[in-house]
DNA sequence: AAAAGTTAATTAAACGTTTGTTTAATTCAA
DNA sequence: TTGAATTAAACAAACGTTTAATTAACTTTT
């Protein structure tokens, strides 16, 4: 049987990336993760508790993998663009629901603690990958772009795809069941076109 | 002196951009807009017909800029491109509340019926990007490119951006106060940065 | 090893707010 | 004088949180 504090933590991100946080009740998750609603206080101290401790357990996992690669000094800088990219598209893809409430709580002006943890979560990630292109024009491999908006570019456009399943299917002319997201082919479609675009962006001729 | 319901949807974009649907209460609404808390019922039946009419009336502007675009045939595929993103930045930049409360609401799973409006109201668009990027691949003059995935970076890039004041002024290095989508020399950089892009990946040499 | 004591886990119930909504009375304009 | 606009007050339901009582799991004592 699985540890109850966990358990609630697990709920918890289902049900947060489905109804945001103000939309999701501690008795929504108490119910679905067969706990009392005391329990929930009485392990965490607060509703907004669990969500801090929520993004700092994420956090210690998500923090290393980039740095994997770029500190893998037998790739090029497009390779390790590369790597990053299809590293990105696994993760995000998997860790959707996560991620759409990272994404959600950015958004949202209120709360400023948890914006502020986020965006200290966040930034670090996004400069490491700004150094690899940075080094690449340096080099004289890559041109002169705006590597800032390179960044914005690699992950916008993932989260865009990730937006919204409904939106994505219409898209797709495929049923509503379908799950885009699931498919080791959309996902390699997303990876092959990012990786595409950004050879032809960077790489000097 | 402004109309009472037209004062309560333009208070109401706002308050929702900024605090969710969820994290909005009717009586913010009625206070901030200083009305009673019952006209806002009295007018819109419900807090969720309040939030579908707002949609509604954005969506009546929003439909015919990119059609005035395309339907000009002095443009070539690639200038419509170049207008589509200039339209794009300077209207998402300064709609950035309205846009992101859509962004939201298209994240969470819940309020199916909202999502389904929004839905119906993006992918038009999304295809009438897509067809003029299409064609260009019909004409030759652009790159077999996947059109669906090119359309989902520029608008990805874009609301990346878009996505957090702090996060933004972070990897800028402003201080906090300082509001960039407002900014001309920063919009001009992301329209820049797309339409560089996007003349790279699409035209052929 | 059994009993007693102690702490942690768990529960149902209640707390005081706040929520969206409605009512019933009043003001206002035509 | 009629009907719409506006109000303050009340409504029931749901919210996050707390309490006080009970059960379970260990320690210590005998």
């Amino acid at each position: 049987m699985i540890d109850k504090k966990t358990q609630i933590i697990n709920v918890a991100v289902e049900l947060f990336a489905e109804k945001g946080f103000e939309g999701t009740s501690i008795r929504d998750i108490a119910t679905t993760a067969n706990v009392n609603v005391a329990m929930i206080n009485y392990y965490f101290g607060s509703k907004e508790k669990l969500f801090e401790c929520m993004v700092e357990q994420k956090a210690a996992y998500t923090k290393d993998i980039l740095e994997e690669i770029v500190n893998n000094e037998k790739l090029t800088e497009i390779e390790k663009i590369d790597q990053i990219i299809d590293s990105y598209v696994t993760r995000l893809f998997s860790n959707r629901k996560f991620h759409r409430i990272i994404h959600h709580e950015l958004m949202i002006n209120e709360r400023g603690v948890l914006q502020d943890a986020i965006v200290n979560l966040l930034t670090p990630n996004s400069f490491v990958i700004r150094n690899v292109i940075d080094a690449g024009i340096k080099k004289g491999t890559f041109k002169k772009v705006d590597s800032l908006l390179v960044v914005a570019t690699i992950v916008g456009t993932i989260n865009q795809v990730l937006l919204s399943k409904k939106f994505c299917n219409k898209c797709l002319n495929k049923e509503a069941e379908y799950v885009p997201y699931d498919d080791a082919k959309f996902r390699k479609r997303v990876s092959d076109h990012l990786k595409d675009l950004m050879h032809s962006y960077l790489l000097k001729n």
